[in-house]
DNA sequence: ATATTTGATTTCGTTTCGATACTAATATCG
DNA sequence: CGATATTAGTATCGAAACGAAATCAAATAT
């Protein structure tokens, strides 16, 4: 054993406590905490991964209950579906313009504000731990990892030409923040010892 | 270094995330998600704080909501509820054998592993970060702080003597890495966020 | 002594959740 | 080509979680 495992004990219970926390329904605002997470995600994902299903394994739940998030969410007005274009089973999720809105009191927001008053080096540490940890998780439970495009495989960026090898496309510049259901955790990653100089981006 | 709101953002949802992808329901145990949490906080909470009460704020619920899955717990025997000595009104919740038991196969476990196999300098700087976020959190929200003894104001610690100044009385080394309800975030802790030094504390 | 607060529980209605079943569109393969 | 999976999404059911509110007892404040 490396380290005490109280130490380590203490960390994993510190990510659930302060998840748990820091997701929860607070404000006077009319959305629950799970509905909330769904605004997130479909706030964030990229436009191939804004589905029900795509949401349901990000959060770790059922297609089922993904659906009746959702549905509530589309009921509030929050969230419009429309037609994927290649597949006439599949269906795409959008924030409206009302649900762009709430965002701005999106409870999440004090985690942010407590995120930036950190001292960079944690905050550096933070952002590479993270991931890793994610994606170790995700590979133990089998299941998908979620991530965005700086940490992917699929992803490489020459003469300042961001490209995914994944849709083989070239990356819009505000899709490289995005979620992706294709992630797939990049060796840099999964050795936590990347040098993140190269996903330093505008 | 400017951060871009990105990165912040980045962080704070996978923070949520890997809570939501680890307090999770995997194995073919007969516990929910809020049963797991509840079983780990009881297993890890100090003598002063196993109560239903410290529960709830430490879980982010109502004190019903507590109730009812200390019930469901006694239920099932994992938990047992002893009368609290001073206070008549008070209760503490103990594991019981099977509880103790069943422990050994908690979901959180996963989460565990990855943090061991991380690089011990990330996991050091993580020890340090969500211990800071989790009391800037609960300051912003106006709610209490959990942490561990370690951690906070009223431990000190002379001649390998641990003393806590908040119940007044040495404390066992089985203590040391116990939650607690009383938990005051200590100078080291705060020195990580600049703006806190110079604040006092109520 | 009275009022307020605190700890715990219960009840109620809503939401979440997992499991299951179902339809429709796509993929696979013989 | 056609039969058979597989996948995406939805609906339904029962159990659990949840917040709000009410209740009760014990402790504390005024």
């Amino acid at each position: 054993m490396i380290d005490s495992p109280t130490t380590t004990e203490e960390i994993a219970e510190l990510v659930v406590y302060l998840g748990r926390a820091a997701r929860g329904t607070d404000a006077g605002l009319d959305l629950t905490a799970a509905q909330w997470t769904a605004m997130r995600f479909f706030a964030r994902a990229n436009q191939l991964s804004r589905t029900p299903s795509a949401f349901a394994s990000f959060n770790a739940t059922t297609r089922g209950t993904a659906s009746q998030i959702i549905k509530s969410l589309m009921q509030k007005g929050y969230l419009v579906r429309h037609q994927a274009v290649g597949d006439r089973r599949s269906v795409r999720l959008d924030l409206t313009h009302s649900g762009r809105a709430i965002m701005h009191f999106d409870p999440l927001n004090n985690l942010m504000e407590a995120i930036n008053q950190l001292e960079g080096k944690l905050r550096t540490a933070l952002r590479q731990a993270l991931p890793t940890l994610a994606g170790e998780l995700a590979k133990v439970r089998g299941t998908v990892a979620f991530g965005t495009c700086g940490d992917c495989q699929h992803f490489s960026c020459c003469d300042a030409v961001s490209y995914c090898a994944c849709v083989d496309a070239e990356l819009a510049p505000a899709d490289l923040g995005c979620l992706c259901v294709n992630f797939a955790a990049s060796e840099g990653l999964k050795a936590a010892i990347p040098s993140l100089k190269s996903k330093e981006m505008s």
